[in-house]
RNA sequence: GGGCAGGUACCCAAGUGGCCAAAGGGGGCAGACUGUAAAUCUGCUGGCGUGAUGCCUUCGGAGGUUCGAAUCCUUCCCUGCCCA
């Protein structure tokens, strides 16, 4: 029984950022079957990433060990949203707009989750129906020193930018929740170690057992700098088209092929030292990436996408051919300006902005660049434009 | 409530009467090269116009001064700091 712990315990710590703490984890795993593993959920964009894909991939692990996740919807924070209307990434958000993100939400989560062990909370459930005195409660078991340690608070109180009263609050009422749910265990990025202890240090002040933390790192962004992020708009998300998902890991920088390996595939630590070692040796990082691509493709949609995928990739890419599914669209204009064709197919968003790209060179017309930006173009048969490398489209008369 | 400093394009940030569609950086896009939608280098980055020294819209909002305003004045809104 105790080995068997001792070997749950290191298969669980892979990819774990923080862990507060592994002696309480084994203690509670010898004391109780059933774990309450808590997540909590924004509910502001329907999309998950692969970043969000590594926490829900342990959760998945906590899952398959015969413990239950706890998914804490926040739909009481995206409900109030952010009254001085600056933060764009805290939306107002109505019900029937939570209802409709999480119906797309389910769907993706359960891509990864086992629906069998997951028990969903919205917490507007308990947070609306909270008293002034009831908040003024949870507030006094914090101090405003305690809060400002968190960095991105004390970056803005540094820097002298504004920090809301109910952005203040919001941890605290993610901490509530863990009391409501009285959580074992709460899973998140590692930006959210901070949000996480704040729970920590609540249940104990309402004398319960206090939760553990466990973070998992960050995933890099497809531009290699900064956390992935729909924010940032470098995400890879899970329910993307297998031709997109590949590209955009083709895309990310050579330096983070391990990274991504690490955290967003199921191969074991032996397999990734060994790329590792190839990369180091000087074989060809393109070949690495083109397999973490197939990986990843493989493990949202399928083995054959995901060589269908490589196979269009290597197509347009590699070989410069067309791809085989082009977009159409039917002209009812003969003879045409190339400048407007472009913007009325959607191609290019304005005049100015095609003309350009022609004059960058980056406008072809069946394989032939076009630099005159007067040109004419006779829509009277298929015509195929090229708008830098990955925008393709077939014009026909119609 | 009082004093002070600010609000500029997708973001950060310079500009303090005409040479401002507005420096610089980031991001984005295009090209070259390549190993790929990597890296690097180069260019572009408000809209419209037949190509440059043309027009229209844009420097928190609304008015005003001026031949001319991002820049000056009035007023309102917003943010930060200090004092109370």
């Amino acid at each position: 029984m105790v080995k068997d712990i001792i070997e749950i315990l290191s298969f669980l710590k892979r990819n774990v950022k923080d862990f507060l703490t592994e002696e309480e984890l084994k203690e509670k795993l010898l004391r109780k079957k059933v774990l309450r593993v808590k997540l909590g959920i924004d509910v502001t964009g329907p999309d998950i990433h692969l970043g969000f894909a590594v926490v829900l991939r342990k959760l998945r692990e906590f899952q398959d060990l015969g413990h239950t996740a706890c998914l804490v919807i926040g739909d009481f924070t995206a409900k109030i949203g952010d009254p001085s209307g600056r933060s764009k990434t805290r939306p107002k958000l109505s019900d029937e707009e939570i209802k409709e993100n999480m119906k797309k939400y389910e769907r993706q989560i359960f891509k990864i989750l086992d629906k069998k062990r997951t028990e969903f909370y919205y917490n507007s459930s308990w947070h609306s129906k909270l008293k002034g005195d009831e908040i003024i409660e949870i507030a006094s078991k914090y101090t405003v020193a305690r809060l400002l340690e968190r960095d991105d608070f004390m970056k803005r109180y540094k820097n002298n930018l504004p920090i809301y009263l109910h952005e203040f609050l919001y941890p605290l009422f993610q901490a509530y929740d863990s009391i409501m749910i009285k959580a074992d265990i709460e899973l998140g990025g590692e930006d959210q170690y901070w949000n996480l202890l704040v729970g920590r240090e609540l249940m104990k002040e309402f004398n319960l057992e206090p939760q553990i933390v466990m973070t998992m790192p960050l995933l890099i962004g497809t531009d290699g700098k900064l956390k992935m992020s729909k924010s940032y708009n470098n995400y890879i998300g899970i329910e993307e088209e297998p031709k997109e998902m590949f590209g955009k890991i083709m895309s990310i920088p050579d330096e983070l092929i391990i990274h991504y390996f690490q955290l967003c595939t199921n191969r074991r630590e032996e397999e990734i030292r060994e790329f590792e070692r190839k990369l180091k040796e000087g074989e060809n990082p393109r070949d690495l990436k083109a397999q973490l691509a197939k990986d990843i493709v493989t493990l949202y949609h399928s083995k054959e996408k995901a060589e269908e995928a490589e196979e269009e990739f290597n197509r347009v890419f590699k070989y410069k051919e067309l791809p085989t599914e082009i977009p159409v669209f039917y002209s009812k204009e003969r003879n045409i300006r190339l400048v407007d064709l472009l913007v009325d197919t959607n191609l290019l968003p304005s005049k100015s902005e095609a003309k350009r790209k022609i004059k960058e060179g980056g406008v072809y017309l069946n394989g032939e660049r076009i630099s005159d930006i007067d040109y004419q173009v006779i829509i009277n048969k298929e015509i195929v434009i090229k708008v830098g490398k990955r925008k393709f489209l077939k014009v026909l008369p119609g």
